[in-house]
RNA sequence: GGGGGCGUAGCUCAGUUUGGUUAGAGCGCCGGCCUGUCACGCCGGAGGUCGCGAGUUCGAGUCUCGUCGUCCCCGCCA
């Protein structure tokens, strides 16, 4: 038996044909006489038939069928009898008169239904996660997964770059994430650990003349999962050499371009609309801005910092802001409502979220009391403010008031419906800060990575005022999302050794932990740059689901854990024993 | 490390507020009937460690404490 069509194939054009159709049962309909089988593969569904009258042994084999059993059927292709067309089904207008049946498998009555309809837990999902993958909606995903895969790769290759591979077991690095360790039993005590990025190697690449890299590849970080972060994740990862920023955006503008029109059919405006990090926080909250919606946040400190009301002067007198976001038209919010956004915004730090409702005749507010006629007449003009609007305020410092209000922003953009579901807003974030002060280690962290060349008109502002510095680094932001991000290499020693100098590196330490670098770099290194887009967010965005785990085939619980093998676990003593590691538990 | 939600039949959930008879529903499953269904229909049936462990009580799915799992978020992570 071999077959000869798949289950999404066949129509009128093949009525009297002879075909083998192989596949599972999705559902069986005995009516005692006449028994239909919905068979399914990867491709779709067809209606098969058993017919007593015609094949009565086939018939009766065909009442042991139950669902999930894997059969070949050989048939013949007829017309659905009149008014018996399913217009749900692409194969709807055939059927296949069955005269004989292979039962390749029996199968178990299976956890829940092969139906995107059945509601399950992911749990469940997880630990069956090869009876979840049957579903219509999985197997949609990752194939616009491998589609958006090849097209990438299209998209690079015929742009002249090279895919080269990165090794997985590699060395530990001192910046960023937590790393995944991976003892070597040759060298015992030693350890590798899996790559957070390739990061190092593409530039070495471009130290060594390859010019223009990429890799679809697997990057690990030990850090808590979100709905959007798993341990292991897929980066499209690009570098070139001789280029500037604009020739990065522009590369990565026409992929997305290209990837959207060919597997959604959707046209993106380009130039993406671009941002400085600045301007995206200032207006947005967020260096992730979601520009699908306006709904943006509006600085007050100028009007606020002699009022009356001593949690608004007194934030921006000891250097803070007041910021305030206007909903139009959210004046009949309750009182529940309200404590409701307070209690949201809290989470990022916000003691409180004064409000004012806009009546037509005054202001009900609880903090209306306290501001002059002229101020409120400021506030009104600065605010666009009209009777109805529900006007919301941050006070504090600037980082709580933007991190506070910007998530509110978005909330509020949900809620209220302002969102267009069906819209891809991109945009990039450039001009990042080089580093941020960490008060705690009482020193710089680079924002990105130490390989990150600052801007030339900031570069004297690297020893006297590093936080000022701003880099050549760029996000690409989608839907809010932060899709990836890159930037422009140090590609001189000198310059190198300055930045780690100034993110608290000493000499002797950069030497032992990038002196392989240092020394290519002074091998003679082009000016070169790159960028690393998340692919399974991208994917994610592009299927319009709200979780990775939902395009990701096997994918791992919050704890990091895969439910279907059980991992992690116990290791063997004589596998450790190899390994010279001993397990102590800490409490 | 922290905050919140959930955990009852194979699946999805009700019951928990206010402790009290034999823990229910839909779907699925099993059996019977049914020759045109396509979420087939009709009749019948089976199926429960109420996540786990302590405690309070005459009595716990329900109250208390602990613990485990899962989801969302903060921190962390680009």
């Amino acid at each position: 038996m071999r077959r000869t069509h798949n289950c999404n194939r066949l129509g009128t054009a093949d009525v009297g044909k002879e075909v083998v159709l192989m596949g599972w049962v999705q559902r069986r309909r005995d009516h005692g006489g006449v028994i239909f089988v919905d068979l399914r593969d990867r491709e779709g569904l067809t209606q098969v038939v058993f017919n007593p009258e015609i094949e009565p042994q086939v018939h009766e084999k065909a009442h042991d069928l139950r669902n999930e059993y894997v059969l070949g059927v050989r048939g013949t292709v007829q017309p659905r009898p009149e008014g018996m067309i399913n217009p749900n089904l692409p194969t709807g207008t055939i059927e296949v008169m069955v005269n004989e049946l292979r039962i390749f498998n029996a199968a178990e009555t299976p956890p829940f239904l092969i139906e995107d309809r059945i509601d399950v837990s992911e749990n469940v999902r997880l630990k069956y996660r090869h009876v979840d993958l049957r579903r219509s909606r999985l197997q949609k995903n990752l194939i616009t997964r491998h589609r958006a895969a090849q097209n990438v790769r299209s998209y690079l290759n015929k742009s002249g770059f090279l895919e080269l591979e990165t090794p997985m077991l590699t060395k530990a690095t001192p910046e960023g994430a937590r790393d995944y360790l991976v003892p070597s039993r040759v060298n015992p005590g030693k350890f590798y650990a899996l790559p957070q990025s390739p990061q190092l190697f593409k530039q070495l690449f471009m130290i060594a003349g390859f010019e223009k890299y990429y890799q679809i590849v697997r990057c690990f970080r030990d850090e808590d999962l979100r709905a959007d972060r798993q341990p292991e994740f897929t980066q499209i990862d690009v570098e070139m050499s001789f280029v500037g920023e604009e020739e990065i955006m522009e590369m990565t503008e026409g992929m997305m371009a290209q990837l959207f029109d060919e597997i959604c059919g959707i046209e993106l405006p380009r130039p993406f609309p671009r941002l400085t990090y600045a301007e995206s926080v200032a207006r947005y909250g967020l260096d992730k801005p979601d520009i699908r919606f306006d709904l943006e946040l509006t600085d007050l400190s100028d009007i606020m910092k002699d009022v009356g009301f001593k949690v608004f002067a007194g934030a921006v007198k000891s250097g803070g802001v007041v910021k305030a976001i206007n909903a139009k038209g959210c004046i009949d919010f309750s009182r529940k409502e309200l404590d409701d956004l307070t209690e949201f915004v809290s989470i990022y730090k916000a003691k409180g979220m004064a409000w004012i409702k806009v009546r037509e005749d005054a202001w009900q507010s609880p903090i209306a009391k306290f501001f002059s006629d002229p101020e409120k007449a400021a506030i009104t003009e600065r605010l666009n403010i009209e009777p109805g609007d529900l006007i919301l305020f941050g006070a504090d410092s600037e980082k709580v008031v933007n991190e506070s209000l910007g998530h509110l922003r978005n909330h509020l953009g949900k809620r209220l419906g302002l969102i267009d579901e069906n819209a891809f807003a991109f945009t990039w974030v450039t001009e990042f800060p080089l580093a941020e002060y960490d008060p705690a280690e009482k020193r710089y962290d680079p924002l990105h990575h130490p390989f990150t060349a600052p801007m030339d008109e900031d570069m004297e502002m690297l020893e006297t005022d590093t936080g000022a510095v701003r880099a050549k680094a760029y996000d690409l932001v989608l839907n809010g999302f932060e899709l990836g991000g890159g930037s422009i290499r140090v590609h001189r020693t000198d310059i190198q050794r300055k930045i780690f100098e100034a993110i608290g590196l000493k000499p002797e330490e950069s030497e032992e932990k990038f002196g392989f670098l240092l020394s290519a770099l002074d091998s003679g290194a082009p000016p070169h740059g790159g960028i690393a887009l998340g692919f399974d967010r991208l994917i994610m965005l592009l299927c319009r689901e709200s979780s990775i785990r939902d395009v990701i085939a096997f994918p791992k619980t919050q704890k990091a854990a895969c439910l279907m093998t059980d991992a992690p676990s116990d290791a063997d003593k004589k596998q450790l024993d190899e390994l010279s590691i001993r397990v102590r538990m800490m409490d």
